[in-house]
DNA sequence: GATGAATGAGCCTTCATTCAT
DNA sequence: TATGAATGAAGGCTCATTCAT
């Protein structure tokens, strides 16, 4: 058996402390309950994590980790649809990509609970900018692309494709924080799909 | 004669308020200083709100109800064009209360930033969630015209409609958000509304 | 009568902190025990000091100005001598300026305590070496003007200077470390000022 | 064969003990890291040591032993002299000896370093205090003898001999707390020497 | 009616030492 | 015997709210 009595109180603290940073939220969590939940002393805590913040990432950062190697397998599918001219496949990919992303974060339901709606007062608070970030720096390159290859398409500004990108994480995200049940949340982004694509479409005039 | 002594020093906290509440949250901002802020003590602050919660209250609450109003009318507009048939008007009608919308946000602008961006720790933390609830009753209600005259349509589920719902609204309080400048909001929501209708007329097959 | 409930317990922290740093130390005198001592709770403390050390410099601040204004005069009235060449007055200034810091010192006995003996953790910590440096500074500034003058004398290292000049605010200082009563230690300083003006004239060869 | 396991480990603690309470000083030394330096746990630095203050004192009670002995050689041989009649002979010891006593003490740097610097919290706290008390026996002693042979001298107050006396090691020791280099320190009590030999000839009227 | 000093519970964090394994 | 997880008491500090003046 691999679970010394550390790593036990380890596993303990995770959950005491994820159990209550999601009641809660960060802030209002208290390190004493935590540790209380743990069946622990405040002071063993310090033994296992570096701080409270420490906790909330040691939570969070893995699923964060997961997500962004997700993210980049899916962003490198996508440059390869759109660099060989298949347009329409980019859509499907879109479509299972999303689907992935869904069934990831319900594998991970808990630490997306916490990174969306209760890491205000860490570092994590603006999650979901980040994400947009990320996405908004695909759209651009796609542009670039699109252009090189003398595709003619409507440009947007800066602003409107933030706008729409964070609606479109806005969406995905939605699924976990209204505790939707995974097969709801599938079968919702699929149907995310089929309005964005038609969305996009219509705005850049492909 | 309507701006007594207490009327000032009322307005002084409001604005004191404000500032804190915006810079650091609702749970970061602290009492004393808004206080400070205001030219007032601690005691006084006790005559004019009941607690700290009040003054946000205070300084949410009219920016809520005139949205409220807005969007009562809106929707009573709408519900005409359905009701007579020009479903097309509509959509129309949906670009123009959106921009009515926008500017009304962008003439409290700082009540949206305090209730979407700095309200965490009151009941207001929801506030989007709120709209969105609002805006779904609605989209029911169009269904059960649309079935009363006997127009074909998909349905799609709860799930879908609050997510695309959400979506929409994430969008619009986006501007805010990130501080888009009222001219670049409004031609981001225009893009916006033709966007989601084509979505909206995909998805329900109108 | 000009004592505020609010002074009343300013001077009681003030009294209770004095005690507890002169017993235990800054830091190992606590802030519960302070304020228990000075009849409030933790938190009123912070309505009069910013922090502990706050408390520690409010203690001592006062002293330490007073003694630099004391040193002020006294060097100005040396150096005067020095430049009308009348050294050997300067010899007995020395001896009076002496008496003078003493009798400072005895009249704000607990704050010198304070600052020679409990200030470890705090920004205190080298009073004695603050006060070698000011007076070193003076020597070299009499070595330019004998030099100037083109009296012959014998300069030492700055290492030695640094010494010996550490060496006579030790002793100064001991009187208050070792609880020495005024009339000792004002018998005591003048045994030192022969002493040390003996061991001078010897060293630069006056 | 002399380094058993034990003895490197032991080796090991006091190693990392001395520079750990060199850089912060006792109290703020932590246990933990002694430990970690010394690459051993916390429990087994208790197989080693009574305590956090045992080791202190291994650190550093060698040195004190050392010099004690050093001191008593120096002592006997100083009577000798003044038995003898040979009043002059003993301020030239007495230059010998410190001679000695600075190269003792950067011979043990680190230690005296320790005792002097860093034992705020520790019973060694008044090293110098516990060394003025030496010499002033002697010296005390040395007034007897004078007396005892007839010989006329002016008395000084025990707080004189004690203020001079301890100005004599605060000089000595000043120059470990300010890190001369040895060739500075052994020109600097030569001075040290001339000067309180005519200091204390003046004073008692030798 | 206004003041603002005081409350008091709570927070995160530290650390020498112990003791079951 | 050595380990190192856990203890437990203490530390400095914060803040919405109360209440004697």
């Amino acid at each position: 058996m691999s679970s010394s009595t550390y790593e036990l109180t380890h596993e303990k603290i995770i959950e005491s402390g994820k159990r209550l940073f999601i009641e809660k939220g960060y802030e209002r969590a208290n390190l004493r309950e935590i540790c209380k939940g743990a069946g622990i002393t405040t002071g063993a805590f310090y033994r296992h994590f570096k701080d409270k913040e420490s906790l909330f990432s040691a939570l969070v950062e893995p699923a964060i980790q997961g997500l962004r190697e997700k993210y980049s397998i899916a962003e490198d599918k996508c440059f390869d649809y759109i660099l060989e001219g298949s347009l329409e496949k980019v859509w499907n990919v879109s479509a299972e990509v999303l689907q992935e992303f869904i069934n990831y974060m319900f594998d991970h339901f808990d630490c997306f609970k916490l990174l969306l709606q209760c890491s205000d007062g860490t570092k994590y608070v603006n999650f979901t900018d980040w994400m947009v970030e990320e996405e908004i720096k695909d759209t651009l390159k796609m542009y670039d692309i699109l252009e090189e290859k003398g595709i003619e398409f409507n440009r947007i500004s800066m602003k409107e494709i933030h706008m729409i990108v964070h609606s479109y994480y806005s969406c995905v995200f939605e699924t976990v924080l209204h505790d939707y049940k995974r097969e709801e949340a599938l079968q919702c982004v699929n149907t995310l799909a089929t309005f964005f694509s038609e969305g996009w479409r219509k705005i850049i005039g492909l």
